[in-house]
DNA sequence: TCAACTAACTAACGATTGTTAGTTTAATTT
DNA sequence: AAATTAAACTAACAATCGTTAGTTAGTTGA
């Protein structure tokens, strides 16, 4: 209800998604999540409904954002190169803003049960959009013919990463990291 | 002691191995073990001491693998791209042979306890000496000046992430993949 | 002032966890 | 044939798991 302030129970879930990152999430208990917050086990089940609950609201949130950033880069009239740009700018954006939900994303999303069809159905269709780019990339002569498969790969898995990298840094540029990424990442392919 | 066949022990650590990539160390049980060799889960303590002996074996082999690959190619007289592309090659091997037990290194060895600081200690050198490598080929002009640790990200979360992706294609041509890593990896750094 | 609501608490539940003790069975060695 | 060994078994343990029920204290709104 409130946009400024914290409710409690996205209290729960930022502290919940901290402790799943250090640990993952099966081996974090309920008892763990309360005694960061100072209270009880049982009075988390005021606020969520279970620790299942807590995990799909981490991830599927997450995924949902993906989503809705490769929908726009898609849509976009850019070149391909751009487009690969626009989609490491995503990746640096998201993963800055939730560094441990990243982990989550990342390691946690074979524990969803109800909710990972639908996490993997937002993956795949992800990673077909992806190809996509990569493919239009090489007909139009714009990337070199290289296997995109290992191209996906090679990218995908780096920024699939960043969450590990990022708070290593300190007082980090993330224009400057989008930019380095950007020449690494792209430098080996582009035409 | 037999160096053909399979022991009891090996087995287990097999198995176990699969099941900890596909749930992870904490989410698989003693009794998931047992259950998928056909026995009961008390029947296992006659082959290892604990749980967590299974975790530091698959763990602590692979790191010590790398270990060793790496202080081959540090001692090598090869220039520095020559030396990257040898540990593209240690990594598309050491990962095709182990996938299920990359999984384990990379996201269950918080689960290891007593020796989860000698586990850090190897995986701090590895990456002391993947960075030296990038220095000296900077200052030696053969790579592009960008900064070294956004390389070696890039390059070594690729690489530890290789498990992932390899099952995946079919009938996989190993000199192939590394081959075209090496060029994809590589292209964006080499001057 | 009183009713309603929020958010904590205590106590307990049934299930599951890693592990141990002691036993049985079958194969191997003496 | 007897003795030893390897590797399974049954039964149980104390601890911990996610979760529920019912209660209590403090705050808010009528």
């Amino acid at each position: 209800m409130n946009n400024k302030i914290e409710s409690r129970k996205e209290e729960i879930i930022r502290v919940a998604t901290k402790l799943f990152k250090e640990k993952g999430y099966s081996a974090v208990t309920m008892r763990d999540i309360a005694k960061s917050m100072g209270i009880k086990a049982a009075s988390l089940y005021n606020h969520i409904n279970s620790k299942q609950d807590i995990l799909k609201e981490i991830i599927i949130s997450l995924a949902e954002q993906f989503t809705n950033g490769m929908l726009e880069i898609k849509n976009s009239e850019n070149s391909c190169i751009d487009k690969l740009k626009q989609i490491i700018k995503l990746h640096v954006m998201l993963s800055s803003q939730n560094i441990y939900g990243m982990a989550s994303l990342n390691n946690d999303w074979m524990h969803l049960e109800d909710q990972m069809s639908y996490y993997i159905k937002l993956r795949s269709e992800y990673e077909n959009d992806f190809r996509s780019i990569l493919n239009d990339g090489i007909e139009a002569g714009e990337l070199v013919n290289v296997e995109p498969e290992v191209m996906m790969f090679s990218i995908l898995t780096t920024l699939r990463s960043l969450y590990l990298w990022i708070p290593k840094k300190e007082d980090i540029n993330l224009e400057e990291l989008t930019a380095n990424l950007s020449q690494i990442l792209l430098g080996g392919i582009n035409k």
